[in-house]
DNA sequence: CGTCTATGTTGACATACGTCGAATCAGAGA
DNA sequence: TCTCTGATTCGACGTATGTCAACATAGACG
């Protein structure tokens, strides 16, 4: 049976239109709990290294089976890969036998702008 | 009794001389454990509020006074700052009554290296 | 010294998290 | 259809985390 399109990933997007630079002001409730889904999902190093694995990948995108050398065992790497994808940081597609992680094009961008050094508040 | 000079607040400063960008190539198993343990950090609403009071007041400093108005006890915020501290994200001061922290300056420069869009790997 | 205010520390608690092995699902191919 | 391989889900486990109330500490000021 699957005639249950319930449970949605969650916010598919997650990160892109957030929040003003850290430095900028203090952030509102909402923008922190925003924010901090994505530091908390790479707030794990396993996680990290998935993370850096695929972006820097060529094409932008990879094989769970290129990037599931990390010392884990492969359930927590799959567990992993889907805290980053409901964390609105990665997109998975299956193309046959495998499946392509790719890093969601609009959250490099907003994680710039995250950090784009403020002058120091006056 | 307080003849114990040993358990050092680990590590002070826990990013700047850290990583490349997170696009460039996939991280080292080191590399990956001190880059998440500064989003970890931030990984908490509570945490990254008080840090982008911190990071935004004036002066680059803020009084714990000013600053802990965030929804939890007084203790938890003190936690939390050490917290921060302890990531090498914050720095802290007392100057007679009230205690101040402000961001340590190479952890800016750090994060903003960390999140520079390198062109999406060939 | 004594006391008041501002912070930090301790102890306890419920919840979240990272991990694994076992079971399950999804395609590919014989 | 059966089976093989890649990937996810499930169930369980120990540990880490966020929170608070109670207590302790640090200066300031009488």
């Amino acid at each position: 049976m699957n005639a249950l399109p319930l449970l949605e990933p969650e916010v598919p997007e997650a990160v892109a239109p957030c929040c003003p630079p850290l430095t900028e002001r203090p952030f509102t409730a909402d923008e922190a709990e925003t924010a901090a889904r994505m530091f908390k999902a790479l707030g794990d190093p396993v996680r990290l290294r998935l993370f850096t694995s695929v972006a820097s990948h060529e094409g932008g995108e990879a094989c769970v089976c290129d990037i599931s050398d990390v010392g884990v065992s492969q359930p927590t790497v799959s567990h992993h890969l889907k805290k980053l994808k409901d964390a609105g940081l990665l997109t998975s597609e299956r193309r046959g036998t495998w499946v392509y992680y790719r890093v969601e094009p609009s959250v490099l961008a907003a994680m710039g702008k995250l950090l784009t050094i403020a002058p120091v508040a006056a």
